[in-house]
DNA sequence: ACTCAGTCGTCAT
DNA sequence: ACGACTGAGT
């Protein structure tokens, strides 16, 4: 469920966009997502317990599509459940039961339709079943990994490890985890919408300007989300609101108290906190490590053992066969795999059910050795490594010499297994996976006997998979389906609307802006503008300054010189989003690298990259003011991901430049927007002040930057509001013009309707190009 | 204004 | 089922 309403709250920076303009990037994806969809399409085999990989086929054509594209697609695939979500799976397990019971008894009453309709909510996406499609992605050599808890954490991770460049799900959850770059709503022609973090910033239905991650994710956790129930009638603009107002969940808490209103729970504070802290510290698989770590790490305080509700500890053999898809992450019971997964795969499928599992394959033991040998750890591989494509879509190529590869795995346990304890361990049900909870040694989790999964865990679907004993059956949630959506699909026409759309509202929000402005005023926000405002302004020159209007009225301090970032970075490789990444986000995101990079960067560029290094000295600043150190240090200080970006634009850049033509800097229009707003002094009320701050702060930045612990995710820059609405609003339709330069380039029709047309438009437009 | 509950269209076969 | 969208309710 992610956090219902928070991405119709964003639309103003949804920017449509197509998978093709990724080209040489890496991205994450729901592996449960894409095998739901599948599922969806064989629902009655699936529950009549036939032996069906369908899904499999349709998981594996979007990574097809993925690769035609140039696009890698890195799947993450969901493990156990957190705690915390034991509860809400058990009802859904429950509720699919009855749907496939009803499903079936219509089908039998000779109503497929019904059926199919009813089928479909019984659809369970098992371990088994991700096995089977990860089968096919060793073929493919594509990239995958198996979460220990929530692919959302893990996704997160690796976009901030810089595995990824972005992520593709349709999950809001994952902006509130930290995602940078979100691509959703993908059709299967490739079209998407980007949501950025940096455009945050340019959000018009709620001014998000100067928001750090923890506010971010304070906001969404009031208004509910999957780790804890909303309050009364709090829904997102109401926590926002009172957010702004009271700035941290304990004063917002003893607020709503205090006036009656809703009634908070007593528990409520700590349940948020737990919540907060889920979506902070939630252990992940680290590629590189080959073991679990926390998505962040906490500050030295703070007891992990104390948070029982992000999931138990993993011990590292175990983790690294779960990550490598070897072992049920849920029951912890290895996953034998038939044999070839090829398309022949139904027939025996059917047979051998009941069989018993040996025949159908080598031991295990003997896969171990085989890859070990010729596997590479993902972490250690270059992203680009996948780029090349399989070629065999087919996938079934050899189906003869099925040998599994697997990824880098120990042996540890094939050999070691004792026998299982199975009888313990086991016993979860979905109640019991609590219990579990607790490490358990390796050896016991390996069970020698095979037993045949027919279904247990996830009954409903599956074909059948041997396993390793498994008594108990656990059931998986079925993971957000969420992956394609069509809505932008249809193709350029229908695209074209969204497009219009979003720039119609941004040419008649006028009035929204002043919304915005009251919204600004109102709150304290005020000094925080103040204090934002010089770093703002020396962080924006990158839009040229086209406009003459603007200039006028914007003073620019630099006003041509966004461009020429552009240039410093490489122009080739910017084209796409990246670019923009590169610039804004010198954040924090990358670790190691990431510091010097910016540092190089300053001093090359200089005020261009003055972007970066501002949005640095903002946040540090932000940290300070807003203070809540806690919270806010450790978010800065784990984050590195951004880092990632810059270095492969970089060299994809110079690999391919042509690819993209040229979009020469391209920040998406939005942040354009956005930081032109911040970079203009404002003149009006607030700020006459605050002209001069900005200069001075464009100074401090550096330093300041590299010590502090920014907190990463969010760049975006404080900023006074005022202007930047302004901007936002006012400019979007002539703004868009202006950019012109860069865009008309980048974008494909310069003269046509372009001309005109915003940034979106053009992008629309492109599309169709692309498309036709 | 905002939240929330209900409807619709999607998805695939 | 899922989100998007609508309309009712405060």
């Amino acid at each position: 469920m992610g956090i219902s309403g928070l991405l119709p709250l964003l639309k103003s920076i949804h920017r449509p966009t197509e998978l093709k303009k990724y080209a040489g990037e890496t991205f994450g994806i729901d592996g449960y997502g894409w095998l739901h969809r599948g599922a969806v399409a064989c629902a009655i085999e699936l529950a009549q317990g036939k032996p069906t990989r369908k899904y499999v086929d349709f998981a594996m054509h979007r990574v097809r599509m993925f690769k035609y594209f140039g696009v890698t697609p890195y799947l993450v695939f969901d493990g156990d459940f957190l705690p915390s979500k034991a509860k809400t799976e058990a009802s859904r397990a429950k509720r699919r039961e009855e749907s496939k019971r009803l499903g079936l008894e219509l089908l039998r009453a000779g109503k497929p339709s019904q059926a199919y309709s009813e089928l479909q909510k019984a659809i369970d996406v098992t371990p088994e079943m991700a096995r089977h499609l990860i089968e096919e992605l060793k073929k493919a050599d594509v990239p995958y990994v198996v979460a220990p808890y929530e692919a959302d954490a893990q996704l997160v991770y690796l976009e901030r490890q810089g595995f990824i460049n972005g992520i593709v799900s349709e999950d809001s959850d994952l902006l509130v985890f930290g995602a940078k770059r979100l691509l959703t709503k993908m059709d299967q022609h490739g079209q998407c919408v980007e949501i950025n973090r940096r455009d945050f910033c340019a959000v018009r239905e709620i001014s998000l300007t100067g928001w750090t991650d923890n506010e971010f994710r304070h906001m969404a956790i009031f208004s509910g989300c999957d780790y804890l129930e909303g309050v009364n009638n709090i829904g997102l603009k109401t926590a926002y609101r009172l957010i702004r107002k009271h700035k941290t969940p304990e004063r917002v808490v003893r607020m709503l108290r205090f006036d009656g209103k809703h009634q908070v729970p007593e528990t409520y504070l700590d349940e948020f906190r737990q919540a907060e802290l889920t979506f902070l510290h939630q252990r992940v698989f680290c590629p590189k490590q080959r073991d679990i770590v926390l998505l962040t790490e906490p500050e030295p305080s703070v007891n992990v053992d104390d948070m029982p509700f992000i999931g138990a500890p993993v011990e590292t053999e175990l983790a690294r066969a779960i990550a490598a898809g070897d072992v049920n992450p849920i029951t912890r019971e290895r996953i034998l795999v038939p044999r070839s997964p090829g398309k022949r795969r139904i027939s025996q499928a059917l047979a051998p059910a009941t069989g018993p599992p040996r025949s159908l394959g080598k031991p295990i033991s003997e896969y171990f050795k085989d890859r070990s040998a010729r596997r590479i750890p993902l972490g250690e591989m270059d992203a680009n490594c996948f780029a090349v494509d399989s070629d065999q879509n087919g996938s079934a190529t050899s189906e003869d010499a099925p040998r599994p590869i697997v990824f880098p795995l120990p042996r540890p346990y094939v050999e070691g297994a004792e026998e299982a304890s199975a009888s313990p361990a086991r016993p979860y049900t979905s109640n019991a996976r609590v219990l579990r909870r607790k490490t358990e040694p390796v050896s016991k989790l390996l069970g020698l006997d095979f037993v045949e999964s027919p279904g247990h865990r996830r009954r409903t679907a599956g074909p059948v998979i041997q396993v390793y004993q498994d008594p108990t059956s656990s059931s998986r949630p079925p993971k957000k389906a969420r992956l394609c959506e069509e809505s932008a699909v249809e193709g350029v026409t229908s695209a074209t609307p969204e497009k219009s759309k979003f720039f119609s509202s941004g040419k008649q929000k006028r009035p929204a802006k002043k919304k915005a402005d009251q919204l600004l005023m109102s709150d304290d926000s005020i000094e925080d503008v103040f204090r934002s405002l010089p770093d703002l302004a020396s962080c924006r020159p990158e839009k040229p300054s086209k406009r003459t209007d603007e200039i006028t009225i914007f003073q620019d301090l630099s006003p041509e010189k966004p461009r020429r970032r552009s240039v410093v970075v490489n122009p080739a490789t910017e084209s796409r989003s990246d670019r923009d990444e590169d610039v804004v986000e010198v954040p924090a995101s990358s670790p190691s690298t990431n510091q010097h990079g910016l540092n190089e960067q300053r001093t090359s560029s200089d005020r261009s990259p003055t972007s970066v290094t501002p949005l640095g000295e903002l946040l540090k600043t932000f940290s300070y003011e807003t203070a809540r150190p806690r919270t806010r240090i450790v978010h800065g200080l784990p984050t590195p991901a951004s880092s990632v970006a810059q270095q492969t634009a970089t060299p994809k850049s110079v690999v391919k430049p042509a690819n993209n033509t040229a979009q020469p800097a391209m920040l998406t229009p939005l942040q354009r927007i956005g930081a032109r707003a911040l970079r203009r002094p404002k003149p009006k009320s607030t700020t006459t002040s605050s002209m001069p701050t900005m200069a001075l702060t464009r100074n401090k930045p550096q330093r300041t930057f590299e010590s502090l612990p920014v907190n990463p995710a969010f760049v975006p820059l404080p900023r006074v509001d005022i202007d930047e609405v302004e901007a936002l609003n006012r400019p979007l339709g002539s703004e868009d013009q202006l950019v012109p330069e860069s865009d008309g380039e980048n974008e494909v029709l310069p003269g046509d309707g372009g001309a005109a047309v915003y940034s979106g438009g053009r992008r629309l437009d492109l599309a169709q190009v692309l498309y036709s």
